[in-house]
DNA sequence: GGTAGACCTGGACGC
DNA sequence: GCGTCCAGGTCTACC
C-alpha cells in the first residue's frame, strides 16, 4: 500500500450494506470479502496508470488503499470514484422518513440500506446491465469476465487482475471478435455501438451522472441506447438515483407474485402498481423490500 | 400502443 | 449422448 485515503460519508452509512446491495460486487474488476466488509477493484486511472483499491469502512466513512504513489489529481479522480462509487454523499433521509411506518421497510435505517453499488463510470454500468439481460446470472458474470481478462488493462502488481475495458478500447473492436472472443452472442453490437457512441462524442453518458433534466427525459437518453429497454432503463436510473421506475424483471415478478398474488403469474403493470404508493421511492421500496418469498414463508 | 418471434450462449433437464 | 428449454429482455415487424 502505497497511499490511503480517508473519505466522510453521509450517516447513516454500512459499506457491507452497499456491496450486499445487489450483485455488482461478484463483477469483475471488483470483489469483495466473504463478509463483504472489503471491496476490491483494478481501476485504471485519466494518467494511464492502473492501480488496485481496497476500501475499507473507517470512521463513519471509508479509508481507501490505493497500490501506488499518486498525484494530487490522481488522488481527486479516485476520490471522486469511490464517493460515486459508494454513494457516500447520498442523503436517504427523505426515504428513512417514509419507510420507518412499513413494517417491510423498517430495516432500511437501521442498517443503513438504501445506497447502490455503482460502477466508476455509467458506461461499465450500462453494459453490465446489458450483459445481465436474458441470461442467467452466471452468464452475465462470465460475459463480464470474458471482456476484462481479454480487454482490460493489467495491473502492474498481478498482470492476472485487470481493469474493466475502456469504451475507447472496446470501440475498435469488431463484433465478430466479442462474440468468438467474450462470447457476448447477440449482444455484441449493442455493447460495440455504445463503445463507439461514448467514443465518438455522440453519446455523453457521464454528463447523465450530474444532470439535473428530468427522470422521463433521462429515462428517454437510456432508452435511446440500443440494447437498453424498460428494465435496463429504470436498472440504470435507480443506479443514477432516480427511483420513480422498477426495474421490472422475471425476478420481481416472480417477487410480487409470491407477495401479493398467491404465486400466480404477474405482468409488469401489476409490479409497477405494488410500489405505486411510494411516489419518488418507488424504486428504492422494490429493491429494499423485505419479500415473504426470499423470507421462506 | 400493444404484441408474437427471433435472438447468442451455456447449463439444466428430460428421454 | 442429444434435443429442448430458458435464464434478472430487447428489437423488429406487424396489427
Amino acid at each position: 500500500v502505497a497511499t490511503t485515503l480517508t473519505l466522510p460519508a453521509l450517516h447513516p452509512f454500512s459499506l457491507p450494506a452497499v456491496l450486499r446491495s445487489h450483485g455488482w460486487i461478484r463483477l469483475a474488476p471488483s470483489s469483495a470479502d466473504e463478509e463483504r466488509s472489503r471491496l476490491s477493484r483494478i481501476e485504471g486511472l485519466r494518467s494511464g496508470q492502473v492501480v488496485e483499491l481496497v476500501v475499507e469502512e473507517a470512521n463513519g466513512g471509508v479509508a481507501v488503499e490505493v497500490s501506488a504513489d499518486l498525484t494530487s489529481s490522481e488522488e481527486k479522480e479516485v476520490e471522486q470514484k469511490v464517493t460515486w462509487m459508494l454513494g457516500l454523499n447520498q442523503d436517504l433521509s427523505p426515504f428513512y422518513a417514509v419507510a420507518r411506518d412499513e413494517s417491510k421497510l423498517a430495516h432500511v435505517e437501521p442498517q443503513a440500506q438504501g445506497r447502490i453499488l455503482r460502477s466508476p463510470t455509467l458506461f461499465e454500468d450500462v453494459v453490465k446491465t446489458i450483459l445481465t439481460t436474458n441470461t442467467s446470472w452466471a452468464g452475465t458474470i462470465r460475459m463480464v469476465e470474458s471482456l476484462v481478462s481479454q480487454f482490460g488493462d493489467p495491473w502492474p502488481g498481478d498482470r492476472s487482475r485487470r481493469t474493466f475495458p475502456t469504451a475507447s478500447h472496446l470501440a475498435t473492436l469488431n463484433d465478430q471478435t466479442l462474440r468468438s472472443v467474450a462470447r457476448l452472442g447477440y449482444r455484441s453490437p449493442f455493447v460495440l455501438e455504445l463503445a463507439q457512441g461514448v467514443e465518438s462524442g455522440d453519446l455523453d453518458l457521464e454528463g447523465l451522472q450530474t444532470t439535473d433534466e428530468p427522470t422521463e427525459e433521462l429515462r428517454e437518453r437510456l432508452l435511446g441506447i440500443n440494447g437498453v429497454g424498460a428494465y435496463s432503463a429504470a436498472n440504470l436510473l435507480i443506479m443514477l438515483g432516480r427511483y420513480d421506475f422498477i426495474p421490472v424483471d422475471s425476478w420481481a415478478r416472480k417477487l410480487v407474485s409470491h407477495e401479493w398474488h398467491n404465486g400466480e403469474p404477474v405482468r409488469s403493470v401489476e409490479v409497477e402498481a405494488a410500489f405505486e404508493r411510494w411516489g419518488r421511492w418507488k424504486g428504492l421500496a422494490y429493491w429494499f423490500w423485505e419479500w415473504s418469498y426470499l423470507a421462506g414463508d
